[in-house]
DNA sequence: TGTTTCCCTTGATTAAAATCAACACTATTG
DNA sequence: CAATAGTGTTGATTTTAATCAAGGGAAACA
């Protein structure tokens, strides 16, 4: 799928749509922070021949659901995931947000089942990964192996500085925390570490962090009081990065 | 190294010492619980040569400290290691218990470098892994591939629930897990359900689930008048496993 | 384009666990 | 064996975030 527009000097240019699911790893703009990123040349390309790419997901749509059989892992393309499980009492636990770059779906490896479920927070595309090919690929090649490893191994480290965060911070500190590791994550893509829209309710940071709404949006109107943020419903300008590292008790 | 006992009826038998450390995988009692688990045969021989056994830990020895350069993982054999974080305010946040037959060490990979420090809580003896002759024989093994992806990912899963915990469940609720995790963890080893020592102090236990010690030992009290628990210093026994199990808000 | 639903904010009150404090018990060690 | 450091328990008070309550605003949709 390709879109054609008028540039701005009324011009006609030829620009892929950004949840084109034609592109291949080679040519996509994320593969030098996605799982390509181990690999070179002739190795992309395999790894590309494995990938299934489907039309883009629409906002709340399911990727996949607790419980359901596990076959792929995934790598967000364009747009936010969310991943969460329900409590036996019907609450919602979210268990991570995944940015373009980003891989999900690898907790259901360990039962063959996927241990949570993952639905788009807003239009998303996503490259397709059948774990069986992943694996036979891994095999053969040493870098992939290694990379996925390490990829496991981040979600790990990941999911434990979130442990620590639940554990031992305050709501201010936890929702400084995530301001920040949203910055990082779009400064990654190239994308503005200052400024961007939260692509997640109040609720979700709330089922995230461990806190209510109520308190989520207490954080930001305090946030917003002391100069640290601008907050215009989804919209976060970070006005004082290292007062806000400050807050969310990070050396600075 | 063999020990020479008396038999309950005085005749002379001969055990391997629980920390005996020339033990191989192919005669381990933990081989059915552990790495092992995928492998037959030869294939076990295999991963038995690659295998580092070292002289056991003394209680609150280290196996490794946060920032360490990344090497190997590791397989407790006997005894029980904590891994735990060291926050920026210097407070300690515990991530993990290991039980026998139990890895740890994995979230190193990602950066090749341990994310967390290990420590015994009692003598212990571990397994030592080295992560690159583990990847070779993973290449050449997909049982053995297979199954590593599967811990990391039981891992990542352990972890979330975990999350989970700390996110939306009382004290009393988090105790409870955490009794009942125990027990399981035992169960599998073929050892009591129901009647234990717990390794770690109060402290460890309220640094892993994000309450104080006075809270811990509250709930502890709480539990014993409801005779729910026996709990007398670190030896429990579960009396009531269904209370308990509706006390730590998992169906029954 | 109106209307309904969801989302967000703010205030008042309550509940749960942290903190502060004191003391008993255990285990270690000189 | 006494001294002491560490570990665990219990009580009183404080703090933080949850809960309850209400209303405003955005956005989805019919």
């Amino acid at each position: 799928m390709t879109i054609h527009l008028t540039d701005a000097d009324g011009s006609a240019v030829l620009k892929p749509c950004v949840h084109d699911y034609q592109v291949n790893c080679s040519n996509c703009r994320l593969n030098s922070v996605c799982l390509p990123l181990a690999l070179e040349g002739d190795d992309i390309q395999q790894l590309d021949d494995i990938i299934q790419r489907s039309k883009p997901l629409q906002k709340s749509q399911h990727l996949y659901r607790e419980g359901d059989h596990f076959q792929s892992v995934y790598a967000v393309r364009s747009g936010t995931m969310k991943a969460y499980k329900t409590t036996d009492d019907g609450r919602e636990q979210v268990t991570g947000f995944f940015f373009p770059g980003e891989i999900l779906g690898m907790d259901g490896i360990s039962n063959n089942s996927h241990a949570s479920s993952a639905k788009a927070l807003e239009t998303a595309a996503v490259c397709e990964i059948p774990f069986s090919s992943l694996e036979k690929l891994s095999s053969m090649m040493p870098n992939l192996q290694r990379h996925f490893f390490q990829l496991m191994s981040r979600e790990i480290t990941e999911d434990q500085q979130l442990i620590t965060l639940l554990s031992k911070n305050s709501a201010d500190e936890r929702v400084g925390a995530l301001m920040l590791s949203i910055s990082s994550r779009n400064a990654r893509r190239q994308l503005s570490a200052t400024q961007f829209r939260l692509p997640m309710s109040r609720v979700d940071i709330g089922n995230y962090l461990g806190l209510t709404v109520e308190t989520v949006s207490r954080v930001f109107s305090r946030m917003q009081k002391m100069e640290i943020l601008r907050v215009e419903n989804k919209e976060i300008e970070i006005l004082d990065p290292s007062g806000l590292k400050n807050m969310a008790n990070l050396r600075n």
